[in-house]
RNA sequence: GGAGAGGUGGCAGAGUGGUAAUGCAGCAGCCUGCUAAGCUGUGACCGAUUUAUUGGUCCCCGAGUUCGAAUCUCGGUCUCUCCGCCA
């Protein structure tokens, strides 16, 4: 979330930001100032209060080890009515504080300068396009007929043992699906990021951290019986590493990686959309999470996209890069860089990839911070990229390298998969 | 799942009702005739402010008892040991 000292200091510059997203904040943020104003008011009368109870307290223990008894009684009856008011002090300042957090946590991240206004996906930037062709033939096959064909996933079967969204990978389809796990660590590995295999359930904290809490709380599946969720991206459990830390300057920056299944409720998704390997809920991905200094979180996510940018090229994906407008972007996100591969047989982009820099704003939710040159406490800037999302890239290669007997295995993928086509 | 023990600063470790000893490490300053020793300071969070200071909170978390809680009571959580179950 935002911090009350920027929403102080730059009140204007944050409303004007959050229009970009066609939020209109000025009457929220005043509110959350007024409470802020209203609860420090609270606090030094409340502290007041304390110290003179503390002062009191204080005398009559020395009173006590004196043997003074008499004094030290007499003196309680001045303490009377310390208890009643400092605890109506204490209630009206967790009053103001519990009203302004709800407050706060409405308000997304601010949108950073290069990011246009823009209403929704129609407006985001295409700022990439891959030289490779995109296929546009009424010949080519969709993936889930040719996944059919070569007994690669089994749709109907995942329905029968869990439910729609849920498919088996066999065969060839199961060691594709592995030996792009592997591709993608092993590349993510080369390029400095320390691979973790993380818990694939988190609880509430790690949910807030992060941002999926309280604001996108159906899209994830909840344990009732034990409070916890499993987990949407592995970004969750790899950026709560970092929850609670104070990491020193020569720490900065953390790259960290690692592949995880992910499970999404997908509430409301219907058609074409789902189709296949379009949308599930339960899929694989390898995620990579960069834990910077402020002053070069830009240049990471520059970074972090190059890296992207590798992954399809030695896929042999045609791909484009859209910077993502305003009304577009996760709501904790400053800045985003989503990646779409074509699919030669649907005729449109698939989203595979989604490379974000979000400032300070899960860093304050989850009080990580370095200490820098001058001793003083500093919130760090997090980043997360997918590289990448498995069933849309696998339904991008069963589509765009088909031939007529069945489908070529990119040369970079071979010795992962340990075999060179389909079919044929 | 059952029984027991425990959680104190970066680490070690005292503290059974009067407001957190001590040691080590790190950092900064001072001193010093040399790989040293010594001395001083040293956390986080929320505030006030004249930026020098200054109030409050923090002994795993939350409630309670009390003028006062690291210390007593209740609940939770995590760690360790033993038993049971188990890939």
């Amino acid at each position: 979330m935002l911090t009350l000292q920027c929403l102080r200091e730059e009140r204007d510059r944050v409303i004007s930001a959050l229009a970009k997203r066609h939020v209109e904040s000025a009457t929220t943020i005043d509110e959350i100032l007024k409470l802020d104003a209203q609860r420090r008011a609270t606090q030094n009368e409340l502290d007041q209060v304390l110290a003179e109870s503390n002062s009191l307290s204080r005398q009559i223990g020395v009173l006590m080890r004196e043997g003074k008894k008499d004094e030290a009684e007499s003196m309680k009856i001045q303490t009377s009515g310390f208890k009643d008011k400092s605890s109506a002090l204490k209630q009206a300042m967790e009053d103001a504080e519990n009203q302004l957090n709800e407050l706060l946590v409405q308000l997304p991240n601010t949108p950073c300068d290069l990011v246009e206004a823009g209403k929704s996906s129609e407006d985001n930037v295409e700022v990439f396009r891959s030289d490779e062709p995109q296929e546009a033939g009424g010949h080519a096959k969709p993936h889930w007929d040719i996944a059919k064909e070569f007994d690669l996933i089994d749709f109907d079967l995942g329905a029968k043992v869990t439910g729609a969204g849920f498919p088996f990978y066999k065969g060839r389809g199961a060691k594709l699906q592995r030996g792009l796990i592997r591709f993608f660590l092993e590349r993510a590995e080369e390029a400095g990021y320390t691979e973790y295999i993380p818990p694939h359930v988190v609880n509430a904290d790690s949910g807030y951290g992060t941002g999926q809490l309280p604001d996108k709380e159906g899209q994830m599946y909840h344990m009732q019986e034990d409070d916890l969720y499993m987990i949407p991206t592995a970004e969750v459990p790899l950026t709560n590493i970092f929850r609670d830390v104070v990491l020193t300057e020569s720490d900065l920056p953390q790259k960290l990686c690692g592949y995880t299944p992910c499970f999404r409720r997908e509430a409301g998704s219907y058609g074409k959309d789902v189709r296949g390997l379009n949308r599930l809920h339960q899929f694989d991905k390898v995620e990579i999470v960069q834990i910077t200094h402020p002053s070069e979180s830009y240049a990471k996510l520059d970074n972090m996209v190059e890296h992207v940018k590798g992954l399809l090229a030695g896929l042999e994906l045609p791909y484009r890069i859209l910077r993502l407008c305003g009304g577009d972007m996760g709501f904790t996100s400053a800045m985003t860089y989503d990646f779409e591969v074509w699919s030669a047989a649907q005729e449109r982009w698939l989203e595979v990839s989604s490379v974000s820099n979000f400032e300070t704003f899960q860093a304050n939710r989850l009080k990580c911070r370095f200490k820098d040159v001058d001793g003083k406490n500093k919130l760090v800037h997090t980043l997360n990229g997918s590289a990448l999302a498995l069933p849309r890239i696998l339904a991008a290669l069963l589509e765009n390298h088909q031939d007529h007997e069945g489908v070529v295995i990119p040369k970079a993928l071979v010795p992962y998969v340990g075999f060179n086509r389909i079919g044929g």
